[in-house]
DNA sequence: CGAAAGTATCTAGACAGTCGAGATTTTCGC
DNA sequence: GCGAAAATCTCGACTGTCTAGATACTTTCG
């Protein structure tokens, strides 16, 4: 399967997702293809929340915040405001929007820190929690389903592979950020 | 790295991603491991479309839409405003004004269908191109400088694992959209 | 040729996001 | 301790994208 003469019958697929590569040796292939399938899983992610998130009445965001609220409280350590538009990419007033939608849709609360009284603590409530596990639990069973076809060995190239792409993203993300000096003029250079 | 017995001291991670999963054995925290970076590399790509996109006077849409015309062009096929809008998931409205915007913009262009006159097709210019290029590149160095770290045989188990998870991940999100029968109702059931 | 279907655009309204000012609490220098 | 500065969250006005529904144009087919 997918054989380096294969790329002929494949050429759709390959020049909607590798066409900036090249394509001479098998490990050309494929490298063009696993960037690909990369870039696909990340569109078909969002969407996946997208659609989920419609059905119950929230947007994408919201959904992602309701996770961060989660994951941050389920370790032991609430997530402030502040931080979570850090976490999602939003400003101080979209974020207090964004809480308010989500507090008024009870899944969430605000509490206050009691040893620091500037900050405000969020907290998940039933409703969140159980919207987060109907959308993980689907997931993580297809995962398993998947994961089932990897012996221990291929999962540890897997991990390592996933870590070090993971890691290298991040550092391109904070050259990208480190680069907002200019953050460009519609008209009037 | 990262054997079994790390659990305690990357205890930090591992609830920020893997709470919802059993991490019993060395098979079961690579799992969670894969899962949570999976998540965080499909954040943090966003992460990166969005800062590149608002540098250049876009937002995350128009990129994502400068990237479909592209893909679609150079396949030899090029895209109509209504396969534009199905997979962004936007209305045709929408679709319009986006168009409008990088139309204006000087990133692409309509030209009419010759054979079918009811179609317009999107192709992109030169400057949706050397932006295009410009998103792509810097990420491509580095996805390569990744890769140089992995045998043949080691590439060919991770792309059998996208692939796996990427076929699993689409079933998923055509399921959830299938149920879209009752779209919640804010109030009033 | 006329009706129906397909495709794109336009218009109006809703809603999430940004920016900047303001309120409250804590921290720190003197 | 006291007053100024910092940190944190909230509020109000504005901007811009998205959706929905109506409209215009082109093709297909009986």
């Amino acid at each position: 399967m997918l054989r380096t003469r294969d790329v002929g019958r494949k050429r759709r697929d390959v020049a909607a997702h590798g066409m900036y590569r090249r394509r001479d040796t098998r490990r050309d292939v494929l490298i063009a293809e696993i960037t690909a399938e990369l870039r696909r899983y990340g569109v078909d992610a969002q969407h996946v929340g997208h659609a989920f998130a419609n059905q119950h009445g929230l947007n994408a965001t919201d959904l992602q915040a309701l996770i961060a609220v989660m994951d941050a409280e389920l370790l032991g350590d609430p997530i402030t405001p502040g931080r979570l538009g850090e976490h999602l990419g939003l400003s101080s007033g979209s974020v207090t929007a964004l809480i308010d939608r989500l507090e008024r849709a009870g899944h969430l609360r605000r509490d206050r820190d009691t040893t620091d009284r500037r900050k405000v603590l969020l907290r998940y409530a039933q409703r969140g929690a159980e919207l987060a596990m109907g959308f993980f639990r689907p997931l993580g069973e297809r995962t398993d389903r998947v994961m089932a076809g990897f012996r221990d060995d291929e999962l540890e190239v897997v991990y390592r592979f996933m870590t070090a792409m993971g890691a290298s993203l991040r550092e391109h993300r904070d050259e990208v950020r480190a680069a907002r000096t200019e953050p460009h003029r519609r008209r009037a250079e």
